[in-house]
DNA sequence: CGCTTACTTGAGTCTGGTCAAACGGGGTGG
DNA sequence: CCACCCCGTTTGACCAGACTCAAGTAAGCG
């Protein structure tokens, strides 16, 4: 599913990667406000991408899985303007932030490629907020269940056979900018429905068709992607 | 307050441009689900980027000003995700496609900033997302505003001095996921409140502090930034 | 002068929020 | 081994912010 790199691609990437970091549910990768001198990939698990109001409402901004750029944005722009943490056990491959400008000029498709995955995050973006902004509680849900769904299953974070989606409702809500409560009756209904069910770790998706039907939503085409 | 370019860099932008586009207020610049063989960036005036749902919901996701890249994410990705109307009369550098891979290829920093530009609208979409997520309506609309006037005035698109903005509330209700109605109702009272007035030709802001106060929110630290 | 576009306002409704309480499983320390 | 606690889920009652419907105003324009 990711583009192959070439052998001089390769060797240049394994020079620019300063080690790999491992982290657990729960360990907080990036915090809003700091200046982390480093970029990552992620290379396994899944974390999530939050933002914080001063009385501490919550939005969860996105999801970071493998093949995702975490910290562009700091390394770019200065300061970290979100928090990132992980939803599952993960491994992350280290970059100095730096020496992002050295890839640009090595290896020019290297530099395309971030711009590549930069504009599909941004794509991402535009989606939810099509979702928080105009789609009911009940699409909504759908909507995010489905994606995540969908975007874990094609980077083997979840299997495609038996979606399995370790996720708590509060996460879902702070995603869906609704309330936990409300949340919560929203996803009871659709289990009722059939469509999905929970067990203790999480969110069984039954029928992702349906979902994305009430969603109206459709994944984008799987196109080969890049890796870095 | 844009970062100056090399003679080389400004000799291949110039070969690279391919003319200039002038579009009305209301002119669609892009159209969600087309295949334009272009990529623009802005030179004058405004435009609103939105995505609709089957049934004519509609959500504005963000806003270009000059300096901001219009199409890119159809160049990389395939079909625009999503559409582009003037909001003004503008001005728009017409670049083709297939030579962005040129572009990096000749001149790795201007391929790096094409980058940071799609990290900060990625950046400006996270606090949209946060608002729309987050916020109560009051604060919505003040953010909203305060936001809009601050990255205009940076951008020559509004005087600092007197800062009119020339929007429809219809508008800014599909960009904050509110109905038109109840944005009406909270710009007028941010209005009673003495922070703004309406005239014909839009908003005229009257208290631009007190609005980002109310939306607990600041801009970000007005860096130099790159123009393409 | 009629038409259109945008803004306003009021009344009534409803989706989704808040508050409060209880449940259930897993871990842990006595 | 059990009591307790913590975390996440679940439910009910009540509330309110935001939506819909409807109608009216005001300005710009052909």
């Amino acid at each position: 599913m990711f583009r192959p790199l070439s052998a001089d691609e390769l060797a240049f990437v394994s020079s620019f990667r300063k080690g790999e970091l491992h982290a657990e549910r729960g360990d907080t990768i990036l915090m809003e406000g700091s200046r982390n001198p480093h970029l990552y990939t992620v290379l396994s698990g899944w974390a999530f991408r939050y933002k914080l109001l001063p009385d501490g409402r919550r939005q969860v901004v996105n999801f970071a899985m493998p093949g995702d750029l975490v910290g562009l944005q700091g390394t770019l722009l200065g300061e970290m303007q979100h928090s990132v943490e992980a939803l599952s056990a993960m491994t992350l491959c280290v970059f100095e932030r730096q020496e992002l400008m050295e890839l640009y000029r090595a290896h020019p498709d290297l530099g395309y490629d971030v711009t590549w995955i930069a504009s599909r995050e941004e794509c991402i973006l535009d989606e939810n907020l099509l979702a928080v902004g105009r789609r009911t509680a009940r699409e909504r849900l759908a909507y995010l269940i489905g994606a995540i769904a969908e975007r874990g299953a094609d980077t083997g974070v979840f299997d495609r056979e038996r979606l399995e989606i370790p996720i708590t409702q509060q996460l879902l809500a702070d995603a869906l900018g609704l309330s936990l409560v409300h949340t919560n009756k929203t996803a009871r209904r659709l289990a009722a429905d059939g469509l999905l069910r929970w067990s203790e770790r999480g969110c069984h998706i039954l029928d992702l068709d349906a979902l994305q039907a009430i969603a109206k939503w459709r994944a984008g085409p799987n196109t080969r992607r890049p890796f870095i």
